[in-house]
DNA sequence: GACGATCTTAACGTTAAAGATAAAGTGCCT
DNA sequence: AGGCACTTTATCTTTAACGTTAAGATCGTC
């Protein structure tokens, strides 16, 4: 995770994080008591020191009542595109 | 992590790279060369017996050409409706 | 100045992810 | 049957997430 892109990964997703939050108008306590998650966890996820698990990342979204898929940059600058992508039905089976 | 909706969501997000990879014809150790992940974690993953980082998703994203959104269950594609919120019953306002 | 609330950071222990490797299980061939 | 490509499982080591506790840091407001 020493990666530039990876950092850019976590900040932006931790900058998500915190804006979500604090449009809810939610302490790091108060979502530490809706997620289960301790305060100092939230404060390096939400600052982009730490590396979350998937799972880590639903109970936050969870809690602040927003698909998970929104807390991620989708790649491409700051805002979501919300492209999509393939997601037309393929056929696995065929391949094999 | 024993919740259940959580090993939903990682057997979901296992499933969702499955697909993309053998959609792109890629086996696990092709996948493992061009994530640097190993051959034997990407199966955890994909079966839904790990837990993985944010990071190692963008990993997995990158190589498969897709946005990592897309690889996560939440309304962006193929994903069922989730209705919503879910579980929209609780109220925050009794938090704070 | 002191206080309260909020956020940050550090140290320590527990737990689990991720790597490597090897082994065992699939299925598909000729 | 044997071999071959792919996947799963198992073991081990290293690294890091997460919780807890506690200590600073920054805001305000009185």
């Amino acid at each position: 995770m020493a990666d530039d892109a990876e950092k850019e990964l976590l900040a932006d997703a931790g900058y998500r994080i915190r804006e979500t939050r604090a449009a809810q108008g939610l302490s790091l306590d108060q979502l530490a008591r809706l997620t289960g998650i301790s305060a100092p966890a939230l404060s390096l996820i939400e600052t982009g020191k730490r590396d979350p698990r998937l799972t880590t990342l639903k109970r936050i979204a969870d809690a602040l009542r927003v698909p998970p898929a929104t807390l991620i940059a989708d790649g491409s600058g700051t805002a979501e595109p919300s492209a999509s992508s393939s997601s037309g039905g393929y056929d696995l089976r065929e391949y094999q």
